[in-house]
DNA sequence: CTGTCGGTGGGAAAGAGTGGCAGAAAGCGG
DNA sequence: CCGCTTTCTGCCACTCTTTCCCACCGACAG
């Protein structure tokens, strides 16, 4: 599982080091790369290993090209996706299109969610961290299903 | 599986690159053409692999003559199509009729749709991209069967 | 103090994208 | 019926981006 958050820097050519702990996890479920797509909701970008990118390739695959919700999501997370190698030093290339969408300048911060990533732009980060959460919702978290 | 956007031009004959990806996504199927025809519900063009194309066929020649619906659709969507092979550096031409109805100006944007591609015109597709989405349907997409 | 590991930066080579040119085919006029 | 003009297609060459490779820096541990 990803856990924890990291502050790492992206520099001109929109490269990011992938922290070495998402890297080992990674590593050992075989699979030295990932997928960036925007992420639902905020602007952010999610990093997804190669297991949980099959699952929504399989998701992408029923959706009929008449059905318009679909079409829209796939255009919006499909079309935004991109596969990444990572490089001999576990850094990921940042597509120019995505650092735009999440606005990645200079400090970048990574965080585990579990079964992914997540990629902010660092100010951005902080913003999202700075808002309040109601406490109901976290005792559903932790004590719900 | 067709995914991720890019930036290309159109040149003064309606020439444009399909990009790279999308190319070898095609050869690994062993089909180096595309059919193009225009999209539903949106100012664009769709660009069909073979195996995508059949599929379409089918359901075609099952239409009955006097299904006005029907009718109707083939006369948008089949009677626009058109088989195009690709120039020996990967560059498909788009036929003038296409190329109005998509608004297709100098800048293009080629975005991968899972089974297909889409074509926009670049100022077209920001407009597209700028509008918010409800949350709710990305959670179909993410969660749904 | 020294060695190793994780993170950062720049430079060079390969490849993709673009525009232009030239040859071929088709259409028009003489 | 022949020749000229015009359009279209295939080919070539240039440029810019992307990708790969190598070297440095700083921190932490031994």
């Amino acid at each position: 599982m990803f856990y924890g958050t990291f502050n790492h820097a992206i520099d001109a050519k929109g490269r990011t080091s992938l922290p070495a702990r998402f890297r080992e996890a990674l590593a050992a479920a075989g699979e030295p790369k990932v997928f960036l797509i925007q992420a639902a909701g905020m602007k952010a970008l999610r990093a997804l290993p190669l297991s949980e990118w099959k699952k929504l390739e399989e998701r992408v695959l029923k959706v009929s090209p008449f059905d318009q919700r679909g079409q829209k999501n796939i255009l919006r997370y499909i079309s935004s996706a991109q596969e990444i190698d990572l490089d001999e030093h576990g850094r990921v290339l940042v597509p120019a299109q995505l650092r735009s969408y999440a606005g990645l300048q200079k400090d970048v911060v990574w965080t585990g969610m579990g079964r992914d990533m997540c990629l902010w732009d660092k100010a951005r980060f902080e913003e999202q961290q700075a808002e309040e959460m109601a406490p109901d919702d976290a005792i559903d978290f932790f004590q719900g299903g």
